[in-house]
DNA sequence: CGGAGCTGGTTGACGCTGTCTACAATGGGT
DNA sequence: ACCCATTGTAGACAGCGTCAACCAGCTCCG
């Protein structure tokens, strides 16, 4: 019935960057093509190109946004007044946004990223992100060790190789397949993140 | 000068299978297409289809082959005779092969799998190689801790998670962008597996 | 004014892809 | 000797990314 065309948008490239996220999301990926971007605007199949050198460069910048988003999500949430219960704000943080915003996880971190050098403004957003949780992670960590920054940092990697990794498994929904029923599963990031809290800090 | 046909093979089907892992491991599994495969074997266009209904199959087998390695790898490492290291032993084991067939490892865990439904056995291949895991952390772990199967299973999560987010993180080349040094890169797993393996066996 | 040139849009073409269909050769079972 | 499944070929189609040419308006500068 209805001519599903919008109006033509005053700022293309922003209604280019929506509907993209949108075929993603019902789509994946892989399945983003900038015709149909433009066929869903109701523009010409190379309108987009005057914004994007290339489809890459429009997944890029989608990748882009959501270590942006990751980062202040990281910030707002780690931002504890006291400073000291840090790590777990940090661990739940983590968990929570892979949880709140699963796609955007899985674009920065299942996902093939396109070819990191034609896109340097994706990685110093991908750094900027790491950065973040690398210095919170060093910075709650290191008052329980003082045996040197070396020993911190393999800490830190612990810890995030314990937090991506769950988060993956969360978000990949193996573990129904595997013996875990509905209960189970709601508490698997509490009890993890449990153990990942408790014994690092055995209050001496 | 030479023609690069090869003599049309025998066994069309291995021969579509291994020509389609090259490509894979030369460009990734984006740019694995059929017609590439054929015109690298020198058939037409459509021979392969008569050995698999889509480009997605063979790509499945290539991936259910890569899980059926992996369990095969696992069991063979994890095969220890005192059966009480064997928690060691299996860290060590999920790491090297993430270490030696990287490519396999991303296929399996890092890539966007074709989708599940329409591929059921290689998700059978991917529950079979989960169940060994899975099943050698309980085993390696139960004695430690008699609490019930299920506190057991989520300490199995725990180790898990930490394995996978460390071998994900080590295949993604995004350590040295991060302050670690050659060094440290290649002493990250063993530090990581020493902290995985040390405060859970706290011997009492 | 008026034209030059940039910006953002158009149409058309090319070669690539997956996949459908029709067709040919071959060879074993009855 | 015939049937027919198997395995290969050839051709067509639509969708994709991308290149090139073109065109409308706008701004800037003479």
């Amino acid at each position: 019935m209805s001519e599903r065309k919008r109006e033509r948008p005053k700022d293309l490239r922003q209604a280019c960057l929506a509907e993209a996220y949108g075929i993603v999301a019902e789509s994946g990926p892989e399945k983003l093509s900038l015709r149909e971007v433009a066929r869903r605007l109701g523009v010409s199949h190379q309108a987009p190109y005057k914004h994007f050198p290339s489809r890459d460069h429009i997944l890029a910048e989608i990748i882009a946004r959501s270590f942006r988003d990751f980062a202040a999500f990281l910030n707002r949430r780690s931002a504890t007044p006291s400073g000291e219960a840090d790590l777990c704000a940090m661990g739940r943080a983590y968990i929570d946004y892979a949880r709140e915003k699963p796609l955007n996880y899985r674009l920065m971190f299942n996902t093939a990223l396109p070819p990191a050098a034609e896109h340097p403004e994706m990685m110093a957003d991908a750094r900027h992100a790491f950065s973040i949780l690398h210095e919170r992670l060093r910075r709650a960590h290191a008052p329980l060790d003082t045996a040197g920054a070396r020993r911190v940092k393999f800490d830190a990697l612990y810890i995030w190789s314990t937090l991506h990794g769950l988060a993956s498994i969360l978000e990949s929904d193996v573990l129904p397949s595997i013996d875990f029923s509905e209960d189970e599963l709601r508490e698997a990031a509490e009890q993890v993140l449990d153990r990942l809290g408790g014994p690092p800090t055995p209050e001496p």
